[in-house]
DNA sequence: AGGAAAGATTCATATATACGAATATTCATA
DNA sequence: TATGAATATTCGTATATATGAATCTTTCCT
């Protein structure tokens, strides 16, 4: 059944539905990082940022290399960006809908 | 800041977080629906389907329109369609991957 | 080998979510 | 207006998630 395959769907839309990692993807967008700068451009203790990754470590929107004793980060796949976008634009739309409306109310 | 899109933007993915309004979302991609329609279609009881459907609506992910005793559900923004197909694909590659990487095993 | 930096893991707790059961609302029709 | 069909809401509980605090591991450098 497709059953199975909505339960898998559902699972990784889980990884976006914290807004630290969606800042955690959208800071990988141009090019890889590592955890410590990540850190610092979240602004977010280090242990929860590592916490984060290691969620989209598991469901493989990131992939890592080690340098170091540095690992860079770097988004698996284009698709998830490009899937983020349009999400975000979705949102974006409905907010600029919501705000003719406010005016309208005036 | 962009922290209040972060938060909004991991609101708006809760809702394609749990597979019964996944599938819900796949059985109106055709077309509009009665509430009775997608209850027999999705093989879930009336009153489930309801509350998913509540979350659809605050979430501006369907629209509705009334005929008599019915509720007619329909997708409010076809982006939302082509977020999902995105996940989904991903989703495919990944499943694929992990076959090969399976029959690689034998 | 020892210490420091980079990163990961574990645990406890607070908060959110899903669902069944029961109940309520809305509309059509007799 | 009483009844039934379609849909929605409320509530209790079980389960999942996020985060801070503390701790551990790995790697580099001397």
């Amino acid at each position: 059944m497709d059953k199975k395959i909505f339960e898998m769907h559902a699972e990784i839309c889980k990884v976006f539905t914290n807004p630290k990692r969606l800042e955690i993807i959208s800071l990988l967008r141009d090019g890889e990082k590592t955890v410590n700068e990540l850190t610092e451009l979240a602004g977010v203790p280090q242990a929860n940022v590592s916490q984060h990754l290691t969620v989209l470590r598991q469901n493989n929107v990131v992939t890592t290399r080690r340098n170091g004793a540095n690992i860079y980060y770097k988004i698996a796949n284009q698709k998830i960006l490009q899937a983020c976008d349009l999400m975000r634009e979705v949102l974006l739309e409905k907010l600029s809908e919501n705000e003719k409306l406010a005016r309208r109310m005036l």
